[in-house]
DNA sequence: ATTATCTATAGATCTATAGATAATGC
DNA sequence: ATTATCTATAGATCTATAGATAATGC
């Protein structure tokens, strides 16, 4: 539909092979996925993917890697707003969405694995901890990251119900109220300074 | 070191490729375990893991149906505390933990995704829904599975620390005392019959 | 001339099956 | 005689590469 008559051109192809697997892995997973889908979905030949990307591993790499730096860069306090509305509001065309999809239903693969524990995962709990004066306050963000990676999965991925047909903003409101609950509590015996 | 000589039992051999099988599934996930390697491990020719099961799937199935029954069948009360223990004390030779890490490994997998769906995530949901009295209880304990899901995942799948190096009981202490609080909390506004 | 694209295929899988072999139970 | 086990292989993948072709830029 776009165009009949594709110029040749090294940087539309790449991002036309970047824009396929997104879309491929977040639907089916990165094992279930083969390169001669993404080249056909594509619409090019499956030879130039690995001219582009050199492997499916890098290619898959580099989907994940559109890192929703802009959700980080806002303010902390709305964070976990910001994250629950991407995870909630259905996922789109939109690249971050897709690749947030992508993570969640390839968990068991060791590169996305691997990119939660080291950067993705990590650059959040820094951030959520903030928010919390617990001694402890890190892994209450990891319990955290935990949650929303569960609702990401049951939701989207398994599409459990209720929690696939409910109100995103309900959804959203009581896992907020939860949430400050888990990172401002305190055990009742208060000792030490 | 078992036995050199082992007779001819399809019994045996059945369950020796079910226990292979669900060691892999929870190593690998369910795409990346071949069914060579299964067979390899229980020690027994390749083509008997069809005989005895009729597919990869089917033998898939088989593993996750593993269900965990005694959980359920406890009092409702301790029932969360039971699931904390069983994901966070590490699964050693256990089948049923096994199995729980086969279904955490391959959330990503069709069979994996339906079986949460609609029986195992089902028959937690009914339980842990009974603890709320909230209209919304279902949701809750939609969320709370969710959570557990998302522990399990962060914690034993991919390995995030602070959370996966924890103390169990500090864990569950913890999620235990915020899931009492998401279950029973009611917004402010207390109106309606 | 450069380089984006395509053809053809190597080489290594993987699941599954048909049919042969051999250990058991009667 | 029955049936558990094994051999051999079909048939269908899948990732990746070498080298040919053809569209672009100078």
């Amino acid at each position: 539909m776009s165009g009949p008559t594709r110029r040749r051109d090294a940087g539309a192809t790449r991002a036309a092979l970047l824009e396929a697997a997104a879309g491929l892995f977040a639907e089916q997973g990165y094992e279930r996925t083969t390169v001669r889908e993404v080249a056909a979905r594509a619409g090019v030949n499956q030879a130039l993917l690995f001219r582009y990307f050199g492997s499916k591993e890098e290619l898959f790499a580099e989907v994940l890697a559109v890192q929703s730096d802009e959700l980080l860069a806002g303010p902390v306090e709305t964070l976990l707003e910001r994250v629950l509305a991407d995870l909630l509001w259905d996922a789109d065309a939109d690249r971050v969405r897709q690749s947030l999809r992508a993570l969640l239903r390839s968990v068991g693969h060791a590169g996305a694995a691997e990119l939660l524990r080291d950067r993705l995962g990590t650059a959040y709990v820094r951030r959520l901890a903030t928010l919390s004066d617990a001694p402890d306050a890190e892994l209450r963000a990891d319990l955290l990251v935990a949650w929303l990676l569960g609702i990401g999965l049951l939701r989207s991925v398994v599409g459990k119900q209720p929690l696939a047909g409910a109100d995103p903003a309900e959804v959203s409101a009581l896992v907020l109220r939860t949430a400050r609950h888990l990172l401002e509590e305190r055990p009742a015996t208060g000792s030490g300074d």
